[in-house]
DNA sequence: TTGCTCCTCACGTCACGTGAGGTGGC
DNA sequence: TTGCTCCTCACGTCACGTGAGGTGGC
């Protein structure tokens, strides 16, 4: 098994993988919403890595199903990484306290954004039940 | 009852009342997503009446929830805009093959704006359940 | 008459798209 | 060596935001 995992792609691939272009990809990277890939000199290919493939999806869907700004994806993206960071010092604890409040950070993180997606769905939903409503008058026009 | 029918709405009240700003409204005609408010010399101010608020309420609504540009916007809109022509048509005739014609125009207009609704509805409830999954773990995390 | 809103340029911004000219890796 | 993809400017575009300077209606 060729492990895709040790930064072996390209920024091509990445964006393919992803569903975008490589230019949106460096404009992420110059605006702070993905990482420089590492030490690299100017004129050096990036390389990237699984991880970065996902963060790259998530960042495309949050941002085209809920429609935030990049200023408002680089918030989320911040509370997302901050997992990683509450993952770690959940292990090095094991007092009660601490862990409370790491899971309540947590749990305040998830919910902002299903009021989000809440929010929308509703939308959508009220939208769609419009759209039936028409629908069904169209279908059932008088004769 | 003051008529509030009449163009007697100016351009700030069109956009406080669909929820955007007066430049907005100006763009979208610009490029002829809105019709010109009727003739009107240069340096005359817009008037506007309550079918102009839904028109653009609607666009918005299109625009937000299903991330569409302004150029297909402006396809649905005319499909919309044939709204009008078809019931006056099917007012006109009595001819059931005429009625059947009209009637599958209107259905397959809509089809294809429910086809767009349900396909963002299903990825937001994707995205929904990945974040109550994620919640459910966090919030359950040992002890 | 005084505010407030409107008008038309016109430049700025956000989120990229699109060449221009050159270099790097299978 | 030949393609293909990559690199960095840098200008273009879409959908507006934001003054600048002036005019219009309750």
């Amino acid at each position: 098994m060729a492990p895709v995992a040790e930064r072996s792609l390209r920024i091509g691939e990445l964006a393919r993988l992803a569903g975008t272009t490589p230019r949106t990809v460096r404009y992420y990277e110059e605006i702070g919403l993905l990482a420089e890939g590492g030490e690299r000199e100017s004129g050096e290919h990036r390389s990237y890595d699984a991880g970065d493939v996902e963060r790259l999806r998530e960042i495309l869907r949050l941002k085209s199903l809920l429609g935030l700004t990049l200023d408002e994806l680089r918030r989320v993206m911040q509370g997302e990484d901050a997992r990683a960071v509450r993952r770690r010092e959940w292990q090095e604890t094991s007092d009660p306290a601490e862990r409370q409040r790491i899971r309540t950070e947590a749990l305040a993180h998830l919910d902002s954004l299903l009021v989000l997606v809440r929010r929308r769905k509703g939308e959508l939903e009220a939208l769609e039940s419009e759209l039936r409503e028409r629908r069904e008058r169209a279908r059932s026009a008088s004769a």
